[in-house]
Order: C-alpha cells, then sequence, then structure tokens
DNA sequence: ACCTGAACACCGTTCAAGT
DNA sequence: ACCTGAACACCGTTCAAGT
C-alpha cells in the first residue's frame, strides 16, 4: 500500500488519468470504475475522492486529454495544402482519423454529459480553440464575411463534420467503413463552401 | 405482487418501456435501473430478464420508440412547402425542435452504443425510414443526381444537422438556445444545396 | 408455465479512525 | 497531513425453488 508522501498530489491525479484512459480503451465508459482505478494506481478510492470530486470529474479531465490530443493532431506541421479549401479538408481529415483511430476515448467526449450545471472555463477553452483553427481557413477563404458569419460558418461545417462522423460510429448513417465517411466529409465542405463564397 | 397471467409477455414489456421512459425523462439514463423498472410496474428483476437480454436490450427499445416518435413528427401532416428545399429545411427543423423538446430521450439514442456486434434489423429499419424522407425530397430538388449521389448528400446533409444539434447540446458548441442551431442548421442546408445542385 | 427471492460480484461515495 | 478501511445504499445478472 502506497502511504502518504510517496507521490504528490498532482503525481496521483496523473496516475489516476493514466489507468483511466487504459480501462477506457479496452472496454470503453463501461469498463471504468473509480475502484479499479483506484486498485490500478496502489491507492484507496478514498484518496481519489481527494483528487477528484467525483466520477464525473475525473471523466472530465480524460475528455480534456482527448481534446488535447486531437488539437495537437490538428495544429500539427503536415504537408502545405494548396489553398484554404484543402486546409480545411485536410483538418476535417485529420478529425476523421482521429475519431477512427482513439475511437473508444473519442466517443466518451460526447457519451458522458457531466451533471454539473456549468461546464467548467478549462474544458470549455479546449472546446473553442478548435473552431478557433476552422475560422482561420474560412477567413481566408472569404475575406470579405463578418466575423459572426465566419463563426457560424466554422460551427456549421465543424457540427456537420461532427455529425457524420459520429453517425458512422453509432451506426446510426448505414454506412461503413472510413472512406465513405471522408467522402461524405468532402462533398458536405466542398458544396457548402461553394454555396457560402458564393454570396 | 403480480402473478402469472395477470399480464401476457407483451403487457409487460409495454410496462417496462413506459416506465424506463419515465424514468429517462427525470433523471435521464442514470436514472434507469432494470431494478427500479421492474419495482415500477410491479415484478421482480428476474422476469425483466425473460422478455429483455439485458439493460442493454431495453434501452434499443427504448430508443426505437424515440425514432418512431420522430419519424412520426417528420412525416405529420404540415402546411405544403413552396418547393422541396423549404421542404428539406422543414424536416430539419422538426428534428431540431424534437432533439430540444426531447432532449432527455433523443440524447440516449447517441449516448448508447449497444455492446452487440450488430444492430438489429428492426432498429436499422427505423433510422434507413428517415433517411428515406430526407432522399425523397433531394430528388425532386436535383433529379439529374443518381441514386448514390443522392444517398450519400442525404447522409451529408443529415448528419450536419445531427451534428450542429448534438453540439449544441453538449455543450460543445459555445452557442445557446434552439435559433441559433435553426439558423446554423439552414446555412448549412442552404449553402450545400446551392454547391449541390449547380454540378 | 410463470415468476420469485436470494445470491453473486460488483458499483459510487463518505467519513471516522489510524499513522 | 495524508491515507485507509469499512460502511451505506445501491447496481446487473443468474437461477434454483416455489406456486
Amino acid at each position: 500500500m502506497a502511504r502518504r508522501s510517496d507521490h504528490s498530489r498532482e503525481e496521483i491525479k496523473e496516475m489516476a488519468l493514466i489507468a483511466a484512459e487504459k480501462m477506457i480503451l479496452e472496454k470503453g465508459l463501461s469498463g471504468l470504475s473509480a475502484r479499479k482505478v483506484a486498485q490500478a494506481i496502489g491507492y484507496t478510492v478514498g484518496t481519489l475522492y481527494l483528487i477528484f470530486k467525483n466520477l464525473d470529474d475525473l471523466i472530465l479531465h480524460v475528455n480534456a486529454r482527448t481534446l488535447d490530443r486531437l488539437y495537437q493532431k490538428m495544429t500539427a506541421d503536415k504537408p502545405l495544402p494548396s489553398d484554404s479549401q484543402n486546409a480545411l479538408l485536410q483538418l476535417a481529415q485529420t478529425y476523421i482519423s482521429f475519431a477512427d483511430e482513439e475511437s473508444q476515448r473519442w466517443k466518451i467526449v460526447f457519451e458522458h454529459h457531466s451533471e454539473e450545471e456549468h461546464t467548467p472555463n478549462w474544458y470549455m477553452e479546449r472546446v473553442t480553440r478548435m473552431f478557433t483553427q476552422v475560422e482561420k481557413h474560412l477567413q481566408a477563404l472569404a475575406p470579405h464575411k463578418s466575423a459572426v458569419e465566419i463563426k457560424n460558418a466554422a460551427r456549421a461545417i465543424w457540427g456537420g463534420v461532427h455529425g457524420i462522423c459520429i453517425l458512422a460510429i453509432t451506426g446510426n448513417l448505414g454506412v461503413a467503413g472510413v472512406e465513405s465517411v471522408d467522402d461524405l466529409t468532402q462533398s458536405l465542405i466542398s458544396n457548402y463552401l461553394k454555396g457560402f463564397t458564393s454570396n
């Protein structure tokens, strides 16, 4: 049994999140339990509740890390796309492959509706950050549009990409394979942009 | 305690689903438990397992009923729209208000990923049925397109509408209110259609 | 034949008591 | 100060036994 001062609060937090991610990877959200996390890191459940408000809070932290990973992939250096439209398509593709490759991790971001009234700011910032990436390319593509129009277009497009992804993963789309998802997304974005930039 | 032959299998099933829906309406998926459903209908848990394979199966049946309700709203007689584009926008609006008004019920359709390898046919049919509605109007709008093109466009659009909805409801969109969701959807559909019908 | 009741192996969360 | 251990009030699922 671990004794006090074996690890700092931060160390325990980190260990717990890593253990939780491993369980989620293996068996999804239903494979996760506070007791199992505690056991995996060599502490009792009680200790976990000194660090996280509850299991929901722990999951929220896992989700924040998932958003971090995705953001990293979205901002990683890639062969420079020929134009902003291709940059957007590439962003979408990154999103789709992330959802595909890390589907267990990714699903939970939307499966888990925190009981809290108000999603904490440190979490919301991670969401906003992703939209900013999309807005950047949209602005370059349609310089005559207002900030509000760009903001809305980013949300429409990104919502669209996300919707196709999640319907595919939950089996509610009636298609199979990453390629189909890719095709649908390409179609969605390029047709949308044709309309968006023409007025 | 209920005794045998008090109710038929079908009656018990119906009672259980109604009780489950009530719990979901009040406290979401986490407010649902097999034991509570059993108690609510005056039978023991054991009986529930004679009728449903497990709790997942029960939830799948609840979801099928949710899809039925939505489908009914989507096919209900409305003031006839002036054209197919407006018909599509109206379908989307129906979807959005359903997601808004019955959000607890609706969320679960996508929260719940059945452990089964293969989603049963009776469930998939209810999903396909909705896409058929969208395809109908798309076909009228773009008669020169092939069946495959129509099918994909329907999935792209509907995925898009869905994505905006679910991001809004899970607080991952950074906007609030049904109106914003409506606006984003209108923008998504009309811009997409402009591109789709022009080639 | 239909249903129960009790068992099994788990949960999340709290908190007095130990070191 | 930090952590434990045991308690409380729950779970899903199974299945021998009762009527």
